[in-house]
DNA sequence: AGAAAGTTGTGACTTTTGTCACAACAGTCA
DNA sequence: TGACTGTTGTGACAAAAGTCACAACTTTCT
């Protein structure tokens, strides 16, 4: 009963089966709760079955998203820290109640990637997508003014056409302020890109 | 005598240092020539054997630094396309004379990948670094403003408190323009931190 | 030596982003 | 209903980064 494909990885083998029921727990967590906190060390992979986390990094007073995980994702990060005893560099936090966590130890996490091919498959697919999609984030941080690299996360986080997150939200994920935020969302109503409502965005 | 071991991971099996040996090609390159180049399709793991290797993404007018290749370091990008077609989304361009690279078909990294422990450790290792290298970079663009990255830049470039460059190459690999960094190391150097030549910025 | 190419400095200006201060409004809860 | 909290709008200003134009200097090559 428990989860027998991960992203998209079929999980063929009968022992990897019996070794994830037998090793991995099951936690639940409410909205606000901290799955992950900086400088942490270690020591479960955690993937999400149910529910939204979001991964950011924290400055003094401002925050960048790295990314979100949705239903069956895993925090590259903390896969990464399976191979090599680390602390957390980041922060991960439910945004929505009753998000469903898979904790598997790290020990097992290193072992079966040499010993099961589906597992394996697993890691190496989290590394290379997770990679790819870090260094698209990293020019569009570069090059792209701060206006479309707003518009680019509307489009791609609006369910039928609509965000609902506040200007404050939206600030902390684009890593700037919520002045900011505000002006460019006039600027782009102005334009007629999008239509402003009460912590809501609807896309034109 | 090819290499027994790859950025710190020691081959050990004897089959695989014998299909290294069958499989592998060496090319060598001059300064400027390009190893990579942006929308190819990439075919063979690059493994630098000696020289200097940039890989930067490129805009229509800018460029930034993704990260060098030293002597025994590999491309993260292409190992990740190892795993899956697809096309490179960077450029990595020669940056010494006499870049001498192995050059690995991609089936084999693939399968060598379940079938020999140490070249598992590798690319695992590769990943690992890599992702906790390119969120470092991320967030220092996000939060760090352009002096503070141009001071560690430098910093950590420098060989015996030197750095060889012109104001046009910082520029590049910081992913701005020439007149911007001129004026900021201007600064520094009335603040004190470096002293600058033709071609030349001594940290102080 | 002298032309050409590359490098550095800088003034004047624009655009983008960040900061501060304050007002108005919406939603929640006692 | 009225206080409280969170959300949005905006003016005024400051700081950071980018653009354009041009001068002067170095290095390289013939």
């Amino acid at each position: 009963m428990l989860e027998t494909f991960i992203k998209g990885i079929r999980i063929t083998e009968e022992g990897l089966k019996e070794e994830l029921h037998k090793n991995a727990t099951i936690t639940t967590h409410n909205k606000g709760d901290f799955i992950i906190k900086n400088n942490q060390y270690i020591k479960v992979l955690k993937i999400v079955l149910e529910g939204k986390v979001r991964v950011y990094q924290e400055n003094e007073d401002r925050e960048i998203l790295i990314y979100y995980l949705n239903t069956m994702e895993t925090c590259t990060l903390s896969l990464s820290a399976c191979f090599e005893d680390c602390k957390s560099t980041v922060n991960a936090i439910a945004e929505e109640d009753c998000t469903i966590i898979l904790n598997i130890p790290v020990r097992f996490v290193r072992d079966w990637n040499f010993k099961y091919k589906s597992w394996n498959r697993f890691t190496i697919n989290i590394f290379r997508e997770s990679y790819l999609y870090l260094i698209d984030q990293y020019s569009n941080l570069a090059f792209q003014p701060l206006k479309d690299r707003l518009f680019d996360y509307l489009v791609s986080k609006a369910l039928s056409g609509v965000v609902k997150k506040s200007h404050q939200e939206l600030a902390k994920e684009l890593g700037t302020t919520r002045e900011v935020i505000s002006r460019l969302l006039k600027t782009l109503e102005k334009n007629k890109k999008i239509h402003l409502g009460q912590k809501q965005i609807e896309i034109v």
